[in-house]
DNA sequence: AATCGGGTAGTAAAGGGGTT
DNA sequence: AACCCCTTTACTACCCGATT
């Protein structure tokens, strides 16, 4: 017996009696039968089908096709195939989403998490913007604001890459043996080894975005 | 009430796996 | 290889709810 034959026994089992359950409401996992399932759907939807029609161009039953969709089914490689031509799509992305769910995060505006770093006894306020944890923890973006209270510290070192996009205000930036000078709109990606920082201090605000990629060494 | 779109129950056929 | 049993697939017939 293989998984997805199980898988596709469990789904069964679980749904039995499914008059109940609202359209588009359902209790089942995202599994690959559900993905499927969602993608057929919105494909038949976008090209302004019913069931009815679709399973005709296709060449199943419109019951069939209800199962499909409704992930009471796995259907077999040749039901795919006809599903693919039918839509006109790559077979694969009928199980476009499938895949197990993947880190993201996500900030509004102004939400940033403060945080305290080297550059925080010196004036520099941070708000972090995005970091994944666990094997994924290689980027990290900060938000970085500097004001009239805050001191120029071109020392700052660390493991990585970093990119710097200038939001606002004026200063110069120095790394290394170099020293750039950041309006607006301007940028600057530097090894995060050599000694940097800000130099001087010219308009304010000054808001920058820091992008730190860390190999996967330092993690 | 008729129609339509979508869903379900029941069932037949096909195939896989285990046993002899 | 033949047989049996179980699972899976896909069908028909029918049901349900919304709309006209």
């Amino acid at each position: 017996m293989t998984d997805l034959a199980d898988s596709s026994r469990l789904l069964r089992n679980r749904t039995g009696s499914t008059r109940q359950r609202h359209r588009g409401e359902s209790d089942v996992p995202f599994s690959l039968e559900g993905a499927i399932g969602v993608n057929v759907r919105l494909l038949r939807q976008q090209q302004g089908l019913s069931v009815a029609d679709m399973a005709a161009k296709v060449g199943i039953s419109k019951a069939m096709m209800s199962k499909i969709e409704n992930a009471q089914t796995s259907c077999s490689l040749a039901t795919l195939a006809l599903l693919s031509q039918g839509l006109d799509v790559p077979v694969g992305s009928l199980f476009r989403g499938s895949d197990a769910e993947r880190p993201a995060a996500f900030v509004r505006a102004g939400q940033g998490t403060p945080i305290v770093r080297n550059g925080t006894q010196v004036g520099h306020g941070y708000h972090l913007l995005g970091s994944l944890r666990g094997e994924h923890r290689r980027l990290e973006c900060l938000m970085v604001e500097l004001t009239e209270d805050s001191e120029v510290h071109p020392l700052f070192q660390h493991p990585g890459t970093e990119f710097i996009y200038m939001l606002e205000g004026v200063m110069e930036y120095g790394h290394s043996r170099s020293v750039f000078r950041l309006e607006r709109g301007d940028s600057v990606t530097l090894d995060g080894e050599g000694a940097h920082g800000p130099t001087a201090l010219i308009e304010f605000p000054i808001r920058f975005l820091s992008v730190i990629a860390f190999p996967d060494t330092s993690v």
